[in-house]
DNA sequence: TTAGAATGGAACGGAGCCGAAATGATCGCG
DNA sequence: CGCGATCATTTCGGCTCCGTTCCATTCTAA
């Protein structure tokens, strides 16, 4: 649990995970694709393509094309859905599971290292 | 200090930030802007932009333009150095200093707000 | 003093994302 | 059944960022 984190240390923490988004990351996504893909895969389906738009209050095509891209990457999938088939459901993958479990290691890594 | 933060804590704790970060940024970052920021001032100076690049292993011209940007939002600023005056020197500036503390906030205040 | 190295920046074409508006498919109420 | 509402996607023009390459300035060492 988080306890008694300091500015200094969260901004630094911060500053270590940026860095090593931007040195290793071989998928480039941008901030809003990352909260697309974090919110596919900590919040509880089903996620609709009007649902994240209005969770992370941006239009409906950034979030179609947010999908296009990591979908491309293999990240994430969608499908209609059976029940009303207007809607497009949001899917996840073995692929984008082990990219946001890698993510998860790397925060952990790095709160580790910070300085008192 | 952060003690034992668990996979499903990081990751949850960088969706939420991702998330702030889409919905309120007035500025609307990129990844690498944000670590050079991140980089400016939290790291002792002085700062090259050949030393930054070096740094997050992008390219020069990738430093000159978050430079750019940065700084026509006031965020940084930029002289050259007097003692060798190829070299370029990044400065702090107050509304850049305010910015990097009020993130440092939201990274602390999304942190207490974690689930157990 | 001068040749070569180092530094930051500019120019260029290409690629991706943006918001707004239009499109196509589907639902549900009357 | 039909028509308006809803949902996702596509289209459009515009903007920003990308990497590569080239250039001007400045330093350094022979």
């Amino acid at each position: 649990m988080l306890i008694e984190l300091k500015p200094m240390q969260a901004l630094t923490l911060w500053k270590e995970i940026a860095i090593s988004e931007v040195r290793d990351d071989a998928h480039d996504l941008t901030m809003r694709q990352l909260a697309v893909l974090l919110t596919v895969y900590l919040e509880p389906p089903p996620h609709t393509i009007r649902g994240m738009a209005a969770k992370l209050g941006v239009t409906k095509p950034v979030i179609t094309r947010a999908l296009d891209t990591m979908g491309g990457y293999g990240l994430v999938d969608r499908h209609r859905d059976d029940k009303d088939k207007r809607n497009v459901l949001v899917k996840r993958t073995v692929k984008g599971a082990l990219y946001v479990e890698k993510l998860g290691d790397l925060v952990i890594a790095k709160a580790r290292g910070l300085p008192l």
